[in-house]
DNA sequence: CAGTATCCTGGTGGATACTG
DNA sequence: CAGTATCCACCAGGATACTG
């Protein structure tokens, strides 16, 4: 990945109009950029697997809707993996995967950079 | 930076019910992680200063409206600099501080990952 | 050239109620 | 327990026109 290659391409499509981003950045924001997604996954990170209620719990202030539509996604993009035993009642649990854990480092270096403007926009106020 | 304070915390304020949140990621989210915030920034990545005429005709698709919104939040956090010469016409440039720059590491992780994560789709729909 | 000022649309996310 | 099904509000983002 040389800087040339870097910088972000957008394929265009005049045809219909719609632009379609093929620039890898834009990508991973298409899946860990809503709301809920990365609330979610800072729970299952520390942990081997997590009830449907448990991590309800967890997330403060997220509904049913969108904790479902949330964790369907990650599934979908295979971050996340469900697990349901055929009890009554039911049981069904989430884990990460080994790519939904490929992600941490990633999000250890936005979170050093958020850490770092924080202090600065901190001391910018004092 | 040990893994038990990474996890994301969120502080409630149930008086008026707005949650604030501490999370560095999120933190770091609302500064870059809107629509054209990083198209512009890859602009200018590779780039000494970029006239505002210049960077609208480059980040394909973007208004006045949205241009001149998101350089006004970039400069408000201190990762683009508005320099302006008094001339007839008017010229404007803008650059990246080093605060700016400082962004390059994690958008490099960012890139890396989801330059994984379209390969690893890709494979699945073939 | 480098922006503002208005007005408006669409879609993310939320509230609420219901169920295998 | 672990979800669906409906309906709805809000606001990020866009379209268009105008200007120092």
């Amino acid at each position: 990945m040389d800087e040339k290659e870097f910088f972000c391409r957008r394929s265009e499509q005049p045809d219909d109009g719609v632009y379609v981003s093929t620039c890898p950045v834009t990508y991973a924001l298409g899946i860990i950029g809503q709301k809920w997604k990365l609330p979610i996954l800072w729970h299952l990170f520390p942990r081997e697997a997590t009830r449907y209620n448990e991590l309800k719990r967890s997330v403060r202030g997220i509904t049913n809707m969108m904790l479902t539509k949330s964790l369907h996604e990650l599934e979908e993009h295979g971050l996340v993996e469900r697990r349901q035993y055929e009890t009554v009642p039911p049981r069904v649990e989430y884990s990460l995967t080994p790519r939904g854990r490929s992600l941490f480092p990633t999000l250890k270096e936005l979170y050093r950079w958020g850490e770092e403007q924080m202090r600065l926009d901190e001391l910018r106020k004092a």
